[in-house]
DNA sequence: CTTATTGTAACTCTTTTTGTTACAATAAAA
DNA sequence: TTTTATTGTAACAAAAAGAGTTACAATAAG
């Protein structure tokens, strides 16, 4: 899995959230079985969209997790950026102080992948989980029992 | 280094054969001091850039390494989808048949993960490896013999 | 022939990510 | 108040990806 895995399943997290815990709580467990991995990673998961507003938790017996936010108002970008660890681009940490190309790269470069970023931006943050979420409905035309 | 450290490199090589391999060879030796790496990473790197005709190559004793395109033809999105490996995002391979979130998942990212990418391309298509070495040049108001 | 160089395989080392075990803290419920 | 279910997190193991290294056949210049 790359970098972005938790990326893919933070969007899983979220869209199950909308669907099946409308007035509920979700816990790990129950999360950890539809993306198909441990609890302790679906919670390292969560402590980030916590960090960023996303996700809240109650602690205790019949707890678990809930949108912190209406679906509609929690994009792609939002969850990007929580998840993210490190930049899109390498930035290099080794320079070579005789080579002028080696001395200058990361200035070089950094107004482009800044640029890139930007674009990837525009990309996602419009795209809001209720999307998804309302694609999801359309495709499957699901009812909310028939899905674990 | 992260999985986008072969871009950045790939970048430093192809300023690098600009400025200092006017009509002359580089070999992946004085590639490999300038990067401060070892020669046969450059060498991988290389064989990626050759796959996509960028850089072409020459055996033997005196061989080594030549743009094979105008820096001013060559974009740093050429560049990237060269030595990329995996995809931008990742595509859940685990499917939990019972979930379906867990179906769709990759159906309902799909697009999404494409418009990033085609934004991300439209960054990086209009900048040139020529463009960065102008900028190299106005920084540094380099002369050829002064780096490595 | 000798030498310098690419191309590539095979391997190790390092870093990053994921998975797992364990347990304190917490709150519901009996 | 004890039991039980749950989060939060630390610590560690396993897996995957990258980078670095060694080795050597193939090639071409001199």
């Amino acid at each position: 899995m790359q970098a972005n895995g938790r990326f893919t399943t933070a969007i899983h997290i979220c869209i199950f959230m909308q669907i099946k815990g409308d007035e509920k709580l979700i816990s790990s467990q129950v999360l950890a079985d539809s993306v198909k991995t441990n609890p302790v990673v679906i919670r390292r998961i969560v402590a980030r969209l916590r960090d960023n507003d996303i996700i809240g938790s109650v602690a205790g017996a019949k707890g678990g997790f809930f949108l912190k936010r209406p679906a509609s108002q929690i994009s792609l970008w939002d969850i990007y950026q929580a998840v993210r660890e490190t930049d899109l681009f390498y930035k290099p940490k080794k320079i070579n102080p005789e080579c002028v190309v080696s001395m200058n790269l990361s200035e070089l470069v950094d107004g482009v992948y800044s640029e890139a970023e930007l674009a990837m931006k525009s990309a996602l943050a419009p795209v809001k989980v209720s999307d998804l979420s309302a694609r999801l409905n359309k495709i499957t035309d699901l009812k909310k029992s028939d899905f674990c």
